[in-house]
DNA sequence: AACCAGTTTCAATCATATTCGATCATTCTG
DNA sequence: CAGAATGATCGAATATGATTGAAACTGGTT
């Protein structure tokens, strides 16, 4: 067996379980165990993997995970102020008791706090989400069931007859990666189905973008800008999207930082 | 079991609880007291956790204003070291790669402390244990689609089609009020639907229950003692439930304190 | 408060088991 | 046959578990 073959091998088995032994490796390859250990300390000065006593383990960085998900709390801290005023408006769309669909997401993900003090009944299939408006609100909470995705933290289920099919909403919210003239576009195939999921069980479909959305371009196209109700976004929008969306007779909600937002609900 | 494993492992556990006491993490790794005593050691240089008298603590101090389940994190305290010993034999049972399935309760909740550096496919119906998993672990999680009851932390569907009909486990794993002869049985009707949706779908069923359970008597009958496979419990069952239990043709599971249970997963 | 048993927890030590690193003999490849 | 890769061996380094005496905590008494 070639030594690359033997690290091609290390390498997967490393990522599989949070770690392996030097004795599991050498069945894995039937070699010695010198040939291992000269292997792994190879991979350790590669940086492909961190040599630990016993074996290796995999590189991926300290698992102390404050919420689930790296990605995720990576891109929390972009244009947050925005992403928290366009969520403060989508909340202010809704009235108690009234069903609503969050799709999972940064932008949308915001929503949790003004939603903090209201009584909707939320159908999300965002984990973070479901788990905050658990533990810090009084909502009723729904999730469609399936297996939970940790890059994109959404629950998806490989079915098509969920929990989803009897659920109605007055509004569907959803972020998304872009959204220009060919309509709304995603980076992520698994997003895309997650959203194909829900975005026919709701009256209106809300879509929140921050303005830098509105350069971004994908390969992935969800859905038509006609099919969109509303576009809640931050007052950096530029004007010809503000009239591409009027064409499409999308609503246009702009998210101005002064503006005072009574909540309502009490 | 390897260091990285150990800490692992720890460190699940102090998120848990305000603080874990050195005999919990003897009891959850299987290994001595001084080791855990390092281990706390060199978390606590590398910040990874405070060291306090008796055990350790997490650094971020209450992430609970403890909305999320009051009875649920009542339950928790009750009985702790059996249902530590208990839960790891349950998982011992297990392989990595299997499909498990795990309903929810405060007994099964302590699986996930031994599945930390486990790789199996879980599907829960708990949304605690369906969340420490996911960010504690690299285990599969998935879940059942449905609403979120606060009191009793699990998803429930009122629909018959779900997510779940489409998952056939080696295992299924499941708590109980109580166990005596007409069965085992149930408090909270809620726990009976949701025991009932998941009960057919493995090979064979699990029941978890520390030796307190045999006295308690409830008017919810889930099912017949011949319907489970291995009842698992603490060295307090008495004699008469052990023949019981014999003559219904249930393996007998007893967790020791003791007894070294070596993971041999990874 | 201060004191005193009794208990629990800790730190240090040592014996043992495991793992590592270096060396050298062997095998493979061209 | 040369050169590299591999396998085997063995002393050194490290991790672990048990033991033990010291230190810290507990509750009750004066």
């Amino acid at each position: 067996m070639h030594e690359t073959e033997r690290h091609r091998i290390i390498l997967s088995a490393v990522q599989e379980r949070p770690i392996v032994t030097v004795a599991e490796c050498v069945a894995l390859t039937g070699t010695s165990e010198a040939t291992i250990r000269r292997d792994i300390a190879t991979l350790h000065k590669a940086k492909r993997l961190r040599r630990v006593r016993g074996g290796a383990e995999a590189l991926t960085p300290p698992p102390l995970p404050g919420l689930a998900g790296r990605p995720f709390a990576y891109n929390q801290t972009l244009h947050m102020d925005q992403k928290q005023l366009i969520a403060r408006e989508a909340v202010a769309l809704c009235d108690d008791g009234e069903p609503i669909i969050i799709n999972g997401g940064t932008t949308t993900f915001q929503m949790v706090h003004p939603l903090a003090n209201r009584r909707l009944q939320v159908l999300t299939n965002s984990f973070p989400i479901a788990e905050h408006l658990l533990k810090n609100s009084k909502n009723t909470v729904m999730v469609p069931g399936g297996a939970i995705y940790r890059e994109q933290n959404i629950i998806l289920s490989p079915f098509e007859n969920d929990m989803t099919r009897h659920f109605y909403a007055r509004r569907m919210f959803m972020g998304a990666h872009g959204l220009g003239p060919m309509g709304l576009m995603e980076a992520d195939p698994l997003l895309i189905q997650a959203e194909e999921k829900l975005i026919d069980q709701a009256d209106e479909l809300v879509v929140l973008v921050d303005s830098s959305k509105f350069d971004n371009r994908s390969s992935l196209v969800l859905c038509a800008l006609e099919r969109i109700d509303v576009v809640i976004t931050d007052d950096g929008v530029p004007d010809r999207v503000a009239s591409m969306l009027e064409a499409a007779e999308v609503r246009l909600i702009v998210a101005e930082a002064g503006r005072a937002r009574k909540t309502d609900a009490g």
